[in-house]
RNA sequence: GGAGAGAUGGCAGAGUGGUCUAUUGCACCGGCUUGCUAAGCCGGAGUGGGGUUUUCCUCACCGCAGGUUCGAAUCCUGUUCUCUCCGCCA
């Protein structure tokens, strides 16, 4: 959500910003109803002064008639104001939902374009695609083959898009896991373990929409809770509300979550197997920190994304995606896109990580704020995400760039002293 | 899951419907006083919104959300968290 305040002295850019991302909201609108409310809230705060210091007389007053006209003075200043309240209510509940439509504002530098298609290659990783001197399997073929992957259990105890894992390849699952969470451990990141599910008003605040038909999150009937999508929710929202202290940032944390996510609207997109899946597994991280040390970290979470498929041995390729491309939160976004030889025809790129600066954007819809010390006020702080490793991706991405002729599987060297394996399969 | 107790400013802690502003102490900041130190005296100090424009004014905030009332930290309802006890369970 972007400051009122900002939206109204920066109008022709935000709707600028609305253009290059294509969203359409109704910012003359707002405008008007804001109007509407600040003058609304003058005369419910002047009634309400009136109001107050009438009450504050009355004990004073001893004399029973005068006592009762005064009270009765003060009943009726008290209707005006909530008269005057309930004006201003129903404007704010107006004007917020208008204002939550609204996107983050994007970097200067990122790509001007209505989707994908606009969107950057900026880096290369340090492995090129193999060469194969023998016919290339996707992911599926490999883990049916050696019982890792089993689609119609899933779907016999869950339904469509369930899996179990089994075997050998549960160990690399967890190998990868434990790799990411030493790694970033080392660097400052504080590993937690979060809940599968946040309340509803938590999915909002990170900018989700946890509600109507088109939505990609469960509910759980009867409570206000959601299965999370990814550890970007709890971790986002674990310091809703509160105050942190300057120096206490940037805060780095880490999380491993489950991620649910409905798909809907998704039938029919080439997703064979584990690439789209409505239960995955992810290490996920996320930043609080001031404004200035933003985009900074937001380099340094690519870095790292990039360090981790680099120990992966996985060719990919860095993407700065286009504005049309952000979604609501992000004032920018890299994706890390790996090769899959399995997929399509004769490989192709796949998404397998995502880093979001989302700036203030999250923290004023959660209310977190920093404090300086010394320093009279608060501000709200900056938040990033990105993700370590969405496990049902990196799964393909290992699986079909280190397969052998023979079905298994090599472990890349990093993975090794985790797994303690040279290969699999 | 059940019963009880509690939650007040950075911390401690008073405040059972109105008396000028949430008492007081510690810690903090400024000033004054004192031959050092210690102490003393005076004053200031939170967060968020609105107005005014450099000086203030005003509103809201006593875990959170509602309610009663002219008026709520105080009364009522719900809820969260903490502590104690009981039950159950991994």
């Amino acid at each position: 959500m972007l400051d009122r305040k900002f939206i109204l002295q920066n109008l022709p850019a935000v709707k600028q910003n609305c253009l290059d991302r294509g969203v359409s909201c109704e910012l003359d609108r707002l405008v008007e109803l804001e109007q509407q409310r600040k003058a609304a809230d003058t005369e419910a705060q002047e009634f309400n002064r009136q109001a107050n210091e009438v009450a504050k007389s009355i004990g004073a007053v001893k004399d029973p008639e005068q006592r009762a006209a005064v009270v009765e003075q003060g009943r009726s200043l008290r209707s005006h104001k909530d008269a005057a309240q309930r004006k201003v209510d129903e404007l704010e509940v107006e004007i917020i939902a208008i204002q939550r439509t609204i996107p983050n504002m994007a970097h200067p530098a990122a790509p001007r374009g209505a989707d994908d298609l606009a969107n950057c290659e900026v880096a290369r990783g340090k492995h090129a695609p193999r060469t194969f001197d023998f016919p290339v399997k996707d992911h599926l073929q490999l883990g049916s083959e050696k019982g890792w992957i089993d689609f119609e259990g899933g779907a016999r105890t869950t339904g469509q898009g369930f899996y179990f894992l089994a075997g050998e390849l549960v160990l690399l699952d967890l190998a990868i896991q434990q790799m990411a969470i030493e790694y970033l451990m080392q660097r400052g990141f504080i590993p937690t373990i979060t809940p599968d599910l946040a309340r509803a008003d938590i999915l909002e605040g990170i900018g989700f929409m946890p509600r109507g038909p088109e939505t990609q999150v469960y509910s759980v009937e009867q409570t206000d809770l959601c299965l999370i999508g990814t550890a970007e929710i709890t971790l986002g929202g674990l310091y809703a509300g509160q105050t942190l202290e300057a120096e206490s940032l940037p805060l780095r944390l880490c999380g491993i979550s489950h991620c649910y996510r409905t798909e809907a609207g998704a039938a029919g997109r080439a997703s064979r197997g584990l690439y789209r899946v409505h239960q995955f597994t992810k290490v996920e991280m996320f930043v609080f920190c001031l404004p200035e040390q933003s985009d900074a970290l937001h380099e340094e979470l690519r870095d790292i994304e990039c360090e981790l498929f680099d120990l992966l041995e996985i060719p990919y390729r860095v993407v700065d995606t286009a504005t049309g491309d952000l979604g609501g939160p992000a004032y920018r976004k890299y994706d890390l896109e790996a090769w899959m030889p399995g997929r399509g025809q004769q490989g192709e790129w796949g998404e397998v990580t995502s880093t979001s600066n989302c700036t203030d954007y999250q923290s004023r819809r959660l209310n977190v704020r920093y404090k300086e010390k010394d320093v009279k006020g608060t501000h709200f702080v900056h938040t990033l995400n990105g993700t370590a490793f969405a496990l049902s991706r990196a799964l393909i991405a290992v699986l079909e760039n280190h397969q052998q002729a023979d079905g298994s599987v090599q472990i890349p060297a990093a993975l090794q002293p985790y797994l303690r394996r040279t290969k699999i399969g």
